[in-house]
DNA sequence: AACAGCGCGGTAACGGTATG
DNA sequence: CATACCGTTACCGCGCTGTT
């Protein structure tokens, strides 16, 4: 194949005026109540770090810690993350920004203001050193991670946790032109504080096309994510203690999935030469993909053809914009195929549609009863789109009154309690359960409601664990999950309606009575106090001894 | 001999509840 | 609302065993 044609060894004309850099992107994809607020947060927002920032970043010395960032818990760094998201946002017009302590809270999932002092106390006792080659900073010299301090708002009497960050990193994001995009809520699900330190680099890794493994010797990998060791280097301690939670921790990622391999050296005592972690390529939501110009003559067609599109069906020029970006179809076209797919859908909503064959109609049908309507319907069907081989004189008639309105979700209030979140889930769950629509105009058939409802028999998704969910809980879901879908929904229902009315006591109860009619014997039981670690389910194979593959999508919460 | 695997035990951090 | 307290979890030093 000639060079010539492959797009990937074109270079840039270095410093020409049009490339874009920090300051001309928002850096924040999403919207911001998502990291705040776990309904609005199934969006999965996405910020944007300095590829050099990733790449040259070293923790120097913690306050009065001899280890680098001994204080930088998974916590605080969350902590430290979600202060440089909020940032992002307006960080070309400022310098210095604030969040409320609420907020804060929020994101971190924590009640106490003494905890969140804490992390604000380790993120300004942190120094780290970056490799920026701009005037005025020397390479190694060291600079506070953020400056914070924690003020009250005289008008509100709101408090706010007040923050700077060093000039240079400001600059360094404005100019940047390579970057990562990080998924900003897996963060404040981390566990183990070296995750944050190593899914920066993967995140990296996976938004390139050409993604070559990171080939790391144990030591070298070690020393970058800053794991301190005495004495001589023991692979075992850093692999069991560092690499098996990083990569377990790594499971809250949505995007890509991570594998490793470790191979061996020569010699003796069989020593470990190399640590070698690849990626997925990360995935891009439609949103993501940038916006096609459209002509105004196009334009005109495409308004002229709404008319004719039932509002409920009608995706916005946006979308259709979004979607021919990502086809490299015209939109004019989309809006066609789209309406005709959505005749075909209508008229069979078993047969499947699009290039996996495993989606049905039933999938667009669900989406376009959902909270988002045609917005995720739309985003459904195109992510799976195959052009039709289209039939002349094959038609289809399009009421535009078989499909039940939309229902739409009141916007959730903050800082609620986990107990209101779950009444909250739990009323979400028994209204699919009733068909999405009280007057029965669309209930989903069982190809669809099985995917829907067995989503709910993982006991790691939020209300579980906003209920504490005991271990005869997290059993008998998995008993459930196995279940014929009408026992799955029977008891579901049930459970959801305790949860709804606050009767947790009801939920053990159900728990326990799944687990006998299945013949399993109830452990004593525990409700309410909690037991720990109770609730993660055939995660155990997912770290294999010598290689593996850690499955990041099975942990999608609530599956839409 | 040089290394990985493994487990014990101690300390700091975390998360929740009770108390002022 | 803030602090004290306590059980659980994360982290880490260390030494022993088995394999190459």
């Amino acid at each position: 194949m000639p060079v010539s044609d492959n797009r990937f060894f074109h270079r840039r004309t270095r410093a020409k005026k049009n490339v874009l850099t920090g300051a001309d992107r928002r850096g924040y994809q999403g919207s911001r109540e998502a990291m705040t607020d776990y309904f609005t947060g199934v969006e999965q927002p996405r910020v944007e770090r300095a590829a050099v920032m990733i790449r040259t970043m070293k923790f120097i010395r913690s306050g009065e810690h001899k280890a680098p960032a001994a204080g930088m818990t998974a916590k605080s760094h969350a902590l430290y993350e979600f202060l440089m998201a909020s940032a992002r946002i307006e960080l070309s017009e400022k310098e210095l920004f604030s969040v409320t302590v609420a907020d804060a809270k929020a994101y971190l999932g924590i009640q106490h203001c003494g905890r969140l002092r804490e992390y604000v106390e380790a993120i300004n006792n942190t120094e780290v050193t970056y490799d920026f080659r701009i005037k005025g900073y020397a390479r190694s010299q060291p600079v506070p991670l953020l400056s914070c301090s924690f003020e009250t708002d005289e008008k509100t009497d709101e408090q706010r946790i007040a923050y700077s960050m060093p000039s240079p990193v400001r600059d360094v994001i404005l100019k940047s032109r390579q970057y990562a995009m990080l998924e900003i809520n897996a963060f404040r699900n981390f566990s183990c504080k070296y995750t944050a330190r190593l899914y920066p680099r993967l995140a990296l890794l996976a938004g390139m096309d050409i993604r070559k493994s990171l080939v790391y010797r144990p030591e070298e990998l070690a020393e970058q994510l800053g794991w301190v060791w005495t004495g001589k280097f023991h692979f075992g301690n850093f692999f069991n203690r560092v690499m098996k939670p990083v990569l377990e921790d790594l499971r809250h990622v949505y995007r890509f999935r991570v594998s490793y391999d470790v191979k061996q050296g020569s010699g003796r005592g069989s020593p470990i030469a190399e640590i070698v972690l690849s990626v997925t390529r990360a995935t891009k939501k439609l949103r993501e993909y940038p916006k096609a110009t459209i002509s105004d003559f196009e334009l005109q067609f495409i308004r002229a053809y709404d008319l004719h599109i039932p509002p409920r069906i009608r995706p916005s020029e946006d979308l259709l914009r979004h979607a021919a970006s990502k086809t490299g179809l015209e939109a004019l076209d989309i809006q066609n195929r789209w309406k005709d797919a959505y005749k075909r859908i209508a008229a069979n909503p078993d047969a499947p549609i699009g290039r996996s064959g495993t989606v049905t109609g039933h999938y667009i049908l669900l989406a376009l009863a959902g909270p988002r309507g045609v917005g995720e319907a739309f985003e459904t069907w195109i992510e799976d789109y195959e052009p039709p081989i289209l039939v002349a004189g094959q038609t289809a008639i399009v009421d535009a009154d078989d499909v039940a309105a939309p229902v739409i979700y009141a916007p959730s209030p903050r800082s609620r309690s986990r107990i209101e979140l779950a009444k909250e889930e739990a009323e979400r769950v028994l209204h699919a359960l009733n068909g999405f629509d009280p007057s029965g105009a669309y209930r989903p058939k069982f190809p669809i409601s099985a995917f829907y409802f067995e989503s709910y028999c993982d006991p790691d998704i939020p209300i579980w664990a906003w209920i504490d969910a005991s271990q005869n809980v997290a059993a008998a879901l998995g008993v459930l999950a196995q279940a014929e879908l009408d026992t799955l929904k029977i008891h579901l229902r049930r459970m959801m309606s305790a949860i709804a009315t606050q009767d947790f006591a009801k939920v053990e109860e159900i728990a326990c009575e799944i687990l006998s009619e299945a013949r399993l014997a109830p452990a004593r039981p525990r409700f309410p106090k909690r037991q720990g670690n109770s609730s993660i389910i055939g995660n155990d194979e997912a770290i294999a001894c010598n290689s593996g593959c850690v499955d990041l999508e099975s942990a999608d919460a609530l599956g839409h």
